[in-house]
DNA sequence: TTTAGGCATTCAGAATGAGTCTT
DNA sequence: AAGACTCATTCTGAATGCCT
């Protein structure tokens, strides 16, 4: 028979003897099915084919002669078949029994990924198996294979999802498992159903988890499930002896190898880690996540450090709290799936674990896929020191109001010029004939790997975004549509990136860097054009410039982009003005529809505080949108006064930074640093990654001597001089200096404003 | 399990230097 | 008069988070 399925996920299975792999997956109508299939995992051999055959034929191992590519050269390999045991293993005893002279590839690939990338079967998408439906149990039916085809894409089945919220916490600092309880478990299915798990303890593991039997979701979401919360339900599940069988065929959570959690059956999303991600965000809460997603629904905010206080007194009001959240994952991740799904069958990666992934592995395992497809051997992850090379070529602003300016952008700059001049590890040559601005080389023909990669992404969303058009702009499919556009312009964007990471398997730095001396020649090359068209650059930065006095040019820049460049630009937006100051990046303008855009400036930087950077930005705005400098140094002065009083909210006082390795590899000392350890004593876990808010208070000595956790601060401890003087200050006074303003003003006149303003 | 380099900025702590005190 | 010491200023490097 044959089964048009949904694939969720593919998991080696060790049944027998036999090489195995279980496809999880979903039918139309949400019946789950396991398909099984044999699938025998290979690697491969070059070099010394001669000296592997008798190896090879000693070990009893079923091998073929194939052609192969490194790196674009043709070579004759041997493909070897693991029926049984592990490939490496098995690829080290003959590496070593060929003496060395033997090359080995791909053994380092486990099978489940394997599967994915030789058969060009795809997760999150629809599959067609032919075979036999075997049996069924607990809610799983088993099919064995014979074939499996992928199919054409189209919109997922509807899948169950069950939302999460687990609440622990401590009288102080972090909850520890070893000592703290679950004390409520808040689930909210996509169906409506709301369940809230409370009491006892061992009563709550027990009854979540016969609870997610029951309802059996076929996606598990959550914020925070992977660093923190499946380890700690784990955990209190074993010293209470309660077994934690929230997985599929009565399974455990399962710790993978790099802080992702797998639970048999179900795609374990976590939301946190895809808001990490996120550069919007400062400080990657779930609050601050569903706001970035434009999701408006009314949330409680309880922060931890409150919540044993808030359980105390007021039960209720925490578990409305709890649940609110699980109704907000609910909610994100109605909105984001369609991304996931796409990033998944892009990739290969199973959408539970794509997220986890960082950038640099998501490309790398579409291009392994693509790699398998062409007959390139992939090569294995070397070790070697990381040497910087140039990149894109930024031009200093010129200081100042500037009015009607033309913000001229580059389309792919970087991917587009990979294309036209076939930047790749396998064009790569001496003999090359496209030269880049800083010597290498690369032949025009073949096309190489890199190139082709990239058309067939920009092909790919060329094709979508035409598809787009043709669907209901609020649709199912439109969405999805979208989605995916987005994941295939994601990876894209991250190749030429890819190319210079020297953790790549592909790294070339060689590529990397021609890619960017090639884009440097092209923006010079292109201000020089826009100065001998009449125009003023009056900034530029890799891919873009900002240009004065364009009327009636725009048009010829553009075909001469076209012409003799041979490269896309299109005008990005016009500001009616701009202000910037003497420091590059950084800037703020103002379309004529009246959008003000602060780019690089403290009002956009999370390690400033909430005061400031408002006070830059309405001193911004008012410039803006007047045009008068007056306008901002009046509104610098309103904030200075307010810190001046003491009249701000303390949350607005938080300046947040983020950890970003163990405490002990810090060579200076620092505020945020003090804090951690300050935290850490007090009971808090922290790690790489984590924020820590602190605020200023009074005292005497360094800074770092003088600030707390943000939650323990108390109104008369604020050092509103340093709020005023390091922070007010210098962001509204880099502003207004860049209009001629003497910055000391927002700090002389803040008291009271002297006569002349008021007559002004 | 870190896609790249370019950049501004703050603060800590070392280096420098002027001035004063001690022997 | 030379060296020790204090204090203020200048310089350098660590660290972070932004931009394209």
């Amino acid at each position: 028979m044959r089964l048009r399925l949904w694939l969720l996920d593919v998991v080696s299975e060790q049944e027998t003897a036999e090489p195995l792999l279980w496809l999880w997956c979903k039918d139309e109508n949400g019946a789950t099915w396991v398909v099984k299939q044999r699938y025998v995992p290979s690697f491969y051999l070059v070099g010394d084919l001669k000296g592997a055959e008798p190896t090879l034929e000693s070990e009893n191992l079923r091998w073929e002669h194939c052609e192969r590519r490194i790196r674009g050269r043709p070579v004759e390999a041997i493909r070897v078949y693991v029926e049984s045991g592990d490939s490496e293993k098995v690829a080290e005893r003959l590496a070593k029994r060929a003496g060395g002279r033997t090359g080995v590839y791909e053994e380092d690939i486990r099978p489940a990924v394997k599967y994915f990338l030789e058969t060009g079967v795809k997760p999150c998408s629809w599959i067609e198996v032919e075979g036999e439906h075997v049996g069924d149990g607990e809610g799983v039916s088993f099919f064995e294979a014979e074939a499996v085809d992928a199919l054409e894409p189209s919109p997922p089945p509807k899948l169950s999802v069950a939302a999460v919220d687990f609440l622990f916490f401590s009288e102080k600092g972090s909850a520890k498992p070893e000592r703290d309880p679950i004390r409520l478990i808040s689930v909210c299915f996509n169906d409506g159903e709301k369940l809230q798990f409370e009491g006892g303890e061992a009563e709550i593991i027990t009854s979540f988890s016969e609870a997610v039997r029951r309802r059996d979701p076929d996606v598990i979401v959550g914020f925070g499930l992977n660093r923190v919360q499946w380890s700690y339900f784990e955990e209190r599940s074993r010293r209470i002896g309660v077994k934690p069988l929230v997985g599929r065929l009565e399974a455990e959570p399962r710790t993978s190898l790099h802080g992702h959690v797998s639970i048999r059956g179900r795609l374990n999303i976590d939301l946190d880690d895809m808001a990490r991600e996120i550069p919007e965000l400062t400080v990657e809460t779930l609050e601050e996540f569903i706001e970035y997603l434009g999701i408006e629904m009314p949330i409680d905010i309880i922060g931890e450090y409150e919540l044993a206080d808030k359980w105390a007194k007021d039960e209720e009001t925490v578990k409305r709290y709890s649940m609110q959240r699980a109704e907000a994952i609910l909610r994100a991740y109605e909105a984001v799936k369609d991304f996931i799904f796409s990033l998944s069958e892009l990739t290969s990666m199973p959408a539970d674990y794509v997220l986890t992934a960082s950038a640099g592995f998501r490309v790398e395992n579409y291009l392994m896929a693509l790699a398998v497809k062409v007959g390139e051997l992939i090569p294995k992850r070397t070790e070697i020191p990381h040497i910087s090379y140039p990149g894109g070529l930024v031009k200093a602003p010129s200081p100042g109001i500037h009015e009607n300016v033309a913000v001229l952008d580059f389309r792919s700059m970087y991917p587009s010029l990979m294309i036209k001049y076939n930047i790749s590890f396998d064009t790569l040559s001496d003999e090359g004939e496209n030269i880049a601005p800083n010597g290498y080389r690369f032949r025009s023909s073949p096309e190489g790997f890199l190139p082709h990669a990239l058309k067939t992404l920009l092909e790919e969303r060329r094709k979508i975004q035409e598809k787009l058009r043709q669907v209901p702009p609020d649709s199912v499919e439109a969405r999805v549509l979208d989605a995916r556009q987005r994941a295939v312009k994601t990876i894209a964007n991250a190749i030429y990136g890819y190319t210079g990471w020297v953790g790549a398997r592909w790294y070339t730095r060689e590529v990397a860097e021609a890619t960017t001396a090639w884009g440097r020649e092209v923006i010079s090359s292109t201000i020089k054009k826009a100065e001998e068209l009449g125009m003023r650059v009056v900034y530029s930065d890799t891919d873009s410039l900002f240009l004065k006095d364009h009327e009636g040019k725009l048009g010829e820049l553009i075909r001469w982009i076209e012409g003799d460049l041979g490269l896309e630009a299109k005008i990005d937006r016009i500001f009616k003005r701009v202000i910037f100051t003497e420091a590059k990046k950084r800037y703020a303008g103002i379309t004529e529809e009246g959008a003000v855009e602060v780019v690089g400036l403290e009002t956009v930087r999370g390690d400033w505080s909430e005061i400031a950077r408002e006070a830059q930005r309405n001193a911004l705005e008012a410039l803006l949108r007047t045009g008068d400098p007056k306008k901002a140094l009046e509104k610098a002065r309103e904030y200075a006064r307010m810190v001046k009083r003491g009249a701000v909210d303390l949350k607005k006082l938080v300046i947040w930074r983020q950890i970003t390795r163990p405490l002990s590899e810090y060579a200076a000392t620092q505020p945020h640093i003090v804090v951690a350890k300050i935290m850490i004593d007090e009971g808090w876990k922290i790690q790489p990654g984590d924020k820590v808010g602190y605020i200023v208070v009074k005292g005497p000595g360094p800074l770092h001597a003088r600030v707390k956790p943000y939650f323990k601060v108390m109104r008369d401890e604020v050092d509103w001089n340093y709020y005023l003087e390091k922070q007010l200050a210098p962001a509204c006074g880099r502003v207004l200096e860049a209009v001629g303003v003497n910055p000391e003003l927002i700090l002389e006149t803040a008291g009271e404003p002297t006569l002349m303003e008021f007559l002004e």
